[in-house]
DNA sequence: ATAACTGGGTTCCAGATCGGAACGAATATG
DNA sequence: CATATTCGTTCCGATCTGGAACCCAGTTAT
């Protein structure tokens, strides 16, 4: 399979991915979170080819991650900000953040430290339930088929997929 | 700046993708913590060639997310199991299934829900504060530098980053 | 005992993607 | 007018990817 077809699969991950997988597009959103907005500032924070970021951008901007907004006319410029679609990639980001600051730490302790303001402290962002408020943990999340897998007409491709919940044993 | 260089920059999230950043790793992860654990299992579930699925399968045994555990000698057969290392990567992957339920959902709802065992009930994993226990919002977080940037001499390259939690606006 | 099969790879090659550098267009500045 | 700034695009050689064929050690089927 064609990596340009995963957004046909019936996963969302997958289709996840098919937006923001791509090299360099989570960096870009990083930056994005930080407050960077404009082309080149993008471009000499990150290293990345102007060819690739403006690439990368024109698909986020079509995806509806960001949007291009003119802050100025005459010569018309623009910024790129992100939408609500893209601010809800934040606890992707800061997974990732956290995952890096525990085990690619180098000696050095993180690079950035986080200040939740509505209550003064700094945070280590956690996945809680959303129901019992604890710490989720692989080995007591039990997934089965949703809405999209029930259909009972699927591509055979991915009926594969059906079986999957059911071989579940504890991952580690 | 090439992508194989990204590791060395002093930001967690490029590390993180130094390690779970290429086409199909984050993939073959999903799989992995639904359960799959053999070679061509992973292939047959994602389409992904033989050649990329060993080496992407190396290079994860590599940085220590995998382990190759031998199920079976004689001839000697191994299994690919998540380390520790690699368990925590759950909230990155459980973000990334949200987000792709949530906007890129073409109608037919979510491919799989997920009960948390502990409750008993369907959970909706969220981002939260480790110290007031609430969702976590973008506006509400400030970065400030961690001891790693605040180390007095970091390569020229690194230091612009040192500049931008003070340039951070709200980011929508 | 020979053939076919299984699990887990590796080799090879054409085509897609990437990185670096040069080029361009539209306006502002001196 | 010449130069700088901002935001791109074009071109080209190097790297990476996908698909298919090949390999190898045991195992089962005939």
């Amino acid at each position: 399979m064609r990596w340009d077809d995963i957004d046909k699969q019936i996963c969302s991950v997958a289709r996840a991915l098919s937006v923001v997988g791509e090299r360099w597009t989570m960096l870009i959103l990083r930056d994005a979170f930080l407050g960077t907005r404009r082309f080149d500032q993008f471009q000499s924070n990150l290293g990345i080819t102007r060819h690739r970021l403006s690439e990368r951008l024109a698909k986020l901007v079509d995806q509806g991650v960001l949007v291009k907004v003119p802050y100025h006319d005459r010569p018309l410029r623009h910024e790129y900000r992100l939408t609500r679609k893209g601010l809800g990639l934040y606890p992707v980001l800061m997974s990732l953040a956290r995952w890096g600051d525990e085990w690619m730490d180098k000696g050095e302790g993180a690079p950035l430290e986080y200040i939740h303001q509505s209550c003064g402290h700094m945070t280590r962002p956690t996945l809680t339930c959303s129901e019992c408020a604890e710490p989720l943990r692989p080995e007591e999340v039990r997934p089965r088929l949703g809405p999209a897998l029930q259909d009972p007409n699927l591509p055979p491709q991915q009926a594969s997929l059906k079986k999957i919940p059911s071989l579940l044993k504890p991952a580690g």
